[in-house]
DNA sequence: ACCTGAACACCGTTCAAGT
DNA sequence: ACCTGAACACCGTTCAAGT
């Protein structure tokens, strides 16, 4: 029974060489400890090395078991997204469905932020693809009356919106020289010019480290919670009038 | 005058111990050099040091004119994105502009899929602002209507939209083994269960390396020109049905 | 000002060797 | 089967030193 504390060695690691017997490392073990790196030191900073610092044991036990570093983070992002997909509550509309998709999926990388990066700009994500998600997409579009000769394209818009806010909400920041940054932007909005970005300096209030591009803490911080639900809106409102139309009564 | 060819030493570098004299490098070259770099190997195998070997320098000059590895790849995102923003044409509609903001920033990383990772995951975008882009996007939204204090938000969801299809559709694909990984999918969505997937294995010949989660090449490789208008209608869509009723005579 | 070269503290991955 | 340890070919960044 493999245990999930940080040292699975003995700690008395001063002067012990220890023969190398197994230690009841497992894939899920590693994943695990892989995700508690990522969400401690932030993907950058993440290594096999440093995993395997973690766990007590060689670099090369994780390759053993894993594989390389792609395989490691894949898993860590499947693990992250476990459970993602809401079920289909009986007479839902496919409108609330797609709703709650969206609402739970951002819930999930909320809770790992610094896996962010992982879910649109990597294709690790269809290193495990997740069938049920895109069938569950799949029909509720066809539900919704999405003609079959637009459903994949229809899904490919839903799936990059759905991954897309997210990405960007919760995008990494630079970590160090935070305090620096944040002067340097804010310094840079103060002498904006009036007459030629009028609109950027009257909203300045509201735009300052809360709009894209403008900002110096990410969604981890700074949750986008109103933006967000106005890009649902937009997302499903969109596909609502993309429907060729019923014959109105 | 700096040249722009690959070496700007002289290349019978054999013995050639060259004396640390000036070499007409400038941020500029470098930067190029890095795009060349990036455009030709990837992300994943882009380093300073090969950078500066492309350069025949030193690594260390590239720190010293243009800093870390974030701002290189910053002021390459720049260069990317440069003239990106289309002029407004004299009684163009608002959603006509904003469909050609969409079709040129996909255009821009089109020319260079390998940046696309950049311009959502990370925040390097923000290193950089483009005030011309907020601008131009608020000031198109307040004339199409919408209410000042959803102003902040509508240009965010705009934003998270205008990356996030792109980011996706470019994403970074494993580049060695694509044979391998190739035949790995193939063979799980032939092994898809129809009674748990019936839309999925359906519509098998139309997703096949042509739906996100679902395909071993990128947009690099293989457009995804339909699903992209579909997403920009649902954008502009969404945002019309987003906006206040006028008094409809 | 602009460049070299050495050094530091890291990486991912491979591979022989142990039990 | 599962692990160690050494090795290989790299990294980004710093810093003294040259011209």
């Amino acid at each position: 029974m493999p245990r999930t504390s940080k040292s699975l060695r003995t700690q008395a690691s001063a002067g012990s060489r220890a023969a190398p017997v197994a230690v009841g490392l497992s894939r899920e073990v590693i994943v695990e400890a892989a995700l508690a790196e990522i969400d401690g030191k932030g993907l950058a900073a993440f290594s096999l090395r440093g995993l395997a610092r973690s766990l007590g044991v060689n670099a090369s036990v994780v390759v053993w078991h894993v594989g390389n570093r792609d395989a490691v983070v894949a898993e860590v992002l499947r693990l992250v997204l476990q459970d993602t997909l809401p079920p289909r509550l009986p007479g839902q509309p496919w409108q609330a469905w797609l709703r709650s998709l969206f609402m739970r999926f951002r819930a999930a990388i909320q809770r790992h932020p610094n896996t962010a990066p992982l879910i649109g700009a990597d294709t690790v994500s269809n290193l495990r693809p997740d069938f049920a998600l895109v069938e569950a997409i799949l029909s509720v579009l066809a539900e919704a009356g999405v003609p079959e000769d637009r459903l994949c394209s229809t899904y490919n818009a839903v799936q990059a919106a759905l991954v897309g806010f997210v990405t960007q909400e919760l995008a990494h920041m630079p970590t160090e020289d935070l305090q620096s940054w944040q002067a340097g932007i804010q310094a840079n909005l103060e002498d904006v010019d009036a007459e030629r970005y009028p609109h950027l300096v009257r909203l300045l209030p509201s735009l300052t480290n809360r709009a894209f591009i403008l900002r110096w803490q990410n969604g981890a911080v700074v949750p986008m919670d109103s933006s967000f639900e106005i890009f649902v809106n937009h997302v499903i409102a969109g596909l609502e009038a993309s429907l060729p139309k019923p014959a109105q009564p």
